[in-house]
DNA sequence: ACCTGAACACCGTTCAAGT
DNA sequence: ACCTGAACACCGTTCAAGT
């Protein structure tokens, strides 16, 4: 999968090759294609034509070129736009955020991620304190749903690569149920009683089900 | 940190030092001591006064062990006992299974936790559904109500460790604000509005704050 | 049956050397 | 100024050999 034709020992890497963009654009299609423990300095440099030692011209080290990768992926955060009304708006800022992180499970995996305020997270709370100051609600209840509402999308995230793949498999519902129905029925008699309604929604169903909760939640904090 | 005493060339280890279980509580605690990064074979089987390749008696490769690790941390899950109400049961169960993540983050990096049915979301799962049921709630509506749980949970405890930290340092949250203040007005007006009040909640708190929302949720299903 | 030594193919990174 | 070769200290794992 490495750039160019490979006939014979690589000739030596002309001077222009490199730079901190092209670096990270192509860090992000090895993440893409092969995810991120493919990302080695080693296939890194070779897709780019050109020996690992080249990379540290550029970064200070392989971590550098994560926190790049980060800033890049948070700054593709797309903010909806021509929204009718501020639940609405509400609505299209988490499902950006929850399709940032789906198209990009690698910011989950990025230190950057749990530790530095990202972009995308503080144009989305400004756009979020925004709706909430609009309907009404206070400082600290505005402050505590931009919480919740992030937490819950995260974790939508985090599980959708995984849930994700057992929507694909044709197979997969049919035997979970069949290896839920095993289960002892004294033991797990709720179990016992709905599986057979599995699955009952899909991982972007099951987003919005949540999602909707979460706004009928704002809806009691405006009225309160 | 090796276990014993370090002088001269170490001696070859009896027969009986290694099991499965010894090796699993010794990763267990190599990764609360140091971070699932700090689990090499080597540093594990020095702590155990082992050769590396005496591992692979036990366990196939590296990852065995790990699913072996997430196997017993899993089992951990405290089930909630003695609880006056189906709502306040849905409480404790979310606050349980936060707790066992919060505990050990690891669980979080762990392949098992995203791929496969994990002991810990199956009993929860059965204790949810039981209290759904109980509520006069609908298979669907509790299916949905279970998923939108676990991900707030998974969210959650997956913001914590880093966030945690701000909570710890008391000098975070003063340069926190002065950060927020510097971004221009015009862009961020609701932001400028807000961080006076920075920090609203703590990690505990803000989890309870989404719970108690959500709960409220549920009383809405239960009602309707 | 259980533990080990040597070796292999990796990894990120340093340091000095090429062009 | 920018790219590279060789080397180092790691890693997981194979395979044959000890006890």
């Amino acid at each position: 999968m490495s750039s160019g034709t490979n006939d014979g020992p690589r000739r030596r890497a002309p001077r222009g090759t490199l730079n901190r963009d092209l670096i990270v654009a192509t860090a992000i299609k090895v993440i893409d294609a092969d995810g991120l423990d493919a990302l080695t300095t080693r296939r890194l440099s070779d897709d780019l034509g050109v020996r690992p030692m080249a990379l540290y011209k550029y970064f200070a080290d392989k971590d550098a070129i994560l926190r790049a990768v980060a800033e890049e992926l948070f700054g593709r955060f797309e903010m909806p736009e021509r929204v009718p009304s501020d639940r609405e708006m509400l609505r299209q800022l988490m499902r950006s955020y929850f399709r940032l992180l789906v198209d990009h499970p690698v910011l989950l995996q990025l230190d950057a991620f749990r530790d530095e305020t990202n972009n995308a997270e503080i144009r989305s709370a400004e756009a979020l304190y925004a709706c909430f100051k609009a309907l009404g609600i206070d400082h600290r209840e505005a402050i505590g749903l931009v919480a919740t509402f992030v937490r819950f999308v995260v974790g939508s995230a985090t599980l959708y690569p995984g849930r994700r793949k057992w929507d694909e498999d044709p197979d997969h519902w049919k035997r979970q149920r069949q290896q839920l129905s095993a289960l002892p029925p004294e033991v797990y008699p709720a179990i016992h009683d709905v599986t057979p309604d599995f699955p009952a929604f899909n991982q972007e169903e099951v987003f919005e089900f949540g999602l909707e909760k979460l706004l009928c939640a704002v809806d009691a904090a405006a009225r309160g």
